[in-house]
DNA sequence: GGTTAGCACTCGGGCTCCGGGAGTGCTAAA
DNA sequence: TTTAGCACTCCCGGAGCCCGAGTGCTAACC
């Protein structure tokens, strides 16, 4: 990237945030006296043919103003903006309303809310990722015919119940010792350690023949597999994302919400955000996913004891009032942390 | 209702038939073509005066064809319409996919997918009510500091959880003795039922002092408590209404996807197909409902021994193709009932 | 009396034309 | 290097226009 004089820096940045202010191209005059430089519309001009040779802006039809392209997008919330210090009532608003007592699904959904509320977007928030869970406790419950019901305490509020079908009959005492063992071996261990200790002592256990071993392990491997698959998130106010112009097409919002409904994608998406710390930005056609072509995506990983276990963020136009809404993903992430921290 | 002439009926018929089909206001001289009847443009003109003049058609501007009014398009679906039979094939397909092994969340979801998809409506499946669910068993956990998870065993495939904080710690002991006292007392029975007992043992009770039975009573209200509020709905394929050019512009989509979200107001007025058996059909602004005043609803409800527990349909423009969606419903909500019960 | 043909009329949609406004690039002067 | 002036471009909205589709009415027809 060539280095810009500070004067086209300044006028990129106040180009920019002009247009995201208000959506209509900005044309020589409107900056000159809009900018605070005491500069003639001319001189500015010349410094945007400048900007739109380096393809930082471009203008959507001879004779209007400019706008800027995803690369001066990319510089602007790189280099030149200067994020807002976020308001106290705001960061008391996310703090109340996260702390209060809730499961942690429940608590995402609130986030998730709360995103698309502070910055008029469209929220989302993945859960979590299962591997890093450690596993509280096992326990089994004979049900009828054949049926066990497992339940596996991961924490305090987090607690997922799947239903075997098994072989054979399993009296309550039997299915106590079984948890009885599985809690011994593997209480308070990662799940996807778990995941792996199971393997290991399978093929062990298949050598010694230890059928009460066998059958626990099995029963552990088949709940497993159950908890580890699909991971998934929550989504709010998408209906935000129909008050943009550059969005309201019906195609191509058509295009936004199947994606939504489909997942797969964004969550796609919003896994390459997890390993990079701290706010992420992907503007417009960066993304690589062509129905966010004219969206922006700001993302923040949240974290358990420094282990990230998700990402949430908010989706927009890619005209979104940056220098708002990144502290507020920020301190969401943030705060959320340390809800989910505080009462594990 | 004023009696109509065979004729008129046979128009109106044809006339909503075709609008149904491309959309288009229907003028005489179409009708004329393609209704198959012998007549005059001119004459089916005086018809459509008849039928405008009762209030079943209109028109919307001087001089285009005609369109079916809320009035018009009811008495087609009361009177005039002829059900299509449906396809084996699509029976078989729907028959299928509510027969795989699911928990039924999963089986809602299923089939509120399938719905959309048959239709190319929105699906809409409201969750089971829970008044109506039978108790089979309870357990109790004990859980780290004062915490203790209660598991609520409602059927072989739906199990429900949740976390209460109590005054003290309790021993796993003890905890068995409550759920035993439980489940004795309360096994099998329906969980309003359950509910309105707890209330009556309560207040004996806490006359005669039994502090074992006064803690189980009490948790085992908490449980309910938490069990039985919040019905819900899953929903599928909103995004195919968006092909809809009369729901297509921004704001109709908006103030009816708010509403999806929303949740309240669609449920209540789905909560009121719960009562009447087969298939209900909404037109337009019968729904009672503004943001549905372009949309129809189509409802059936599903059981499970007899007992309504919820309600499944579609939701789409007023100008829908009833003839195939109705029996869509209809199969379906059968379908789904049969796979609930014979895997109870 | 019901049905039809003919006719005048209405309205919306699409077309072109036009002028104004906003903005540009270039050139020449300060 | 900056500025003023100027010619040019393009979008946008409105006005005017025509065409097609459809209507209602009337008078003739069976």
């Amino acid at each position: 990237m060539p280095e810009l004089t500070e004067r086209a820096q300044f006028l990129l940045k106040a180009l920019t945030e002009r247009y995201i202010r208000d959506g209509q191209p900005v044309g020589s005059r409107t900056l000159a006296r809009d900018a605070g430089l005491t500069l003639s519309p001319a001189t500015i001009r010349n410094a945007m043919a400048d900007l739109e040779d380096l393809g930082l802006v471009r203008s959507p039809h001879t004779s209007s103003g400019r706008i800027p392209t995803v690369l001066g997008y990319r510089m602007f919330v790189d280099t030149l903006l200067s994020v807002q210090r976020l308001d106290d009532s705001v960061v008391e608003r996310l703090r109340e309303t996260l702390n209060i007592k809730k499961d942690s699904q429940n608590l995402l959904q609130k986030a998730s809310n709360l995103l698309s509320d502070a910055t008029r977007l469209a929220g989302i928030v993945t859960l979590p990722r299962r591997e890093h869970e450690a596993l509280q406790r096992v326990e089994f419950l004979p049900l009828s015919d054949k049926k066990v019901l497992a339940i596996l305490v991961i924490s305090d509020k987090e607690v997922r119940n799947s239903i075997l079908h098994t072989e054979r009959e399993y009296s309550a005492s039997e299915l106590q010792q079984y948890s009885n063992f599985l809690n011994e071996q593997f209480g308070g261990k990662e799940l996807s350690a778990v995941r792996a200790m199971l393997v290991s002592e399978l093929r062990e256990t298949r050598e010694n023949l230890n059928r009460m071993m066998a059958t626990a392990l099995n029963m552990a491997d088949q709940v497993l597999g159950e908890a580890e698959q699909g991971s998934d998130y929550v989504l709010a106010g998408q209906t935000n994302l129909m008050e943009f112009q550059e969005l309201c097409n019906v195609s191509t919002l058509r295009h936004l919400f199947e994606a939504f409904n489909e997942k797969s994608q964004i969550l796609h998406l919003l896994d390459q955000c997890v390993e990079n710390e701290g706010v992420q930005i992907f503007i417009g056609e960066e993304s690589g996913y062509q129905m966010l072509d004219e969206c922006s995506v700001v993302t923040a990983p949240y974290t358990v004891q420094g282990k990230v276990l998700g990402v949430l963020g908010v989706i927009g136009p890619t005209r979104m009032a940056y220098e708002r809404v990144i502290p507020i993903v920020d301190a969401t992430a943030r705060i959320l942390s340390a809800a989910l921290n505080s009462r594990d």
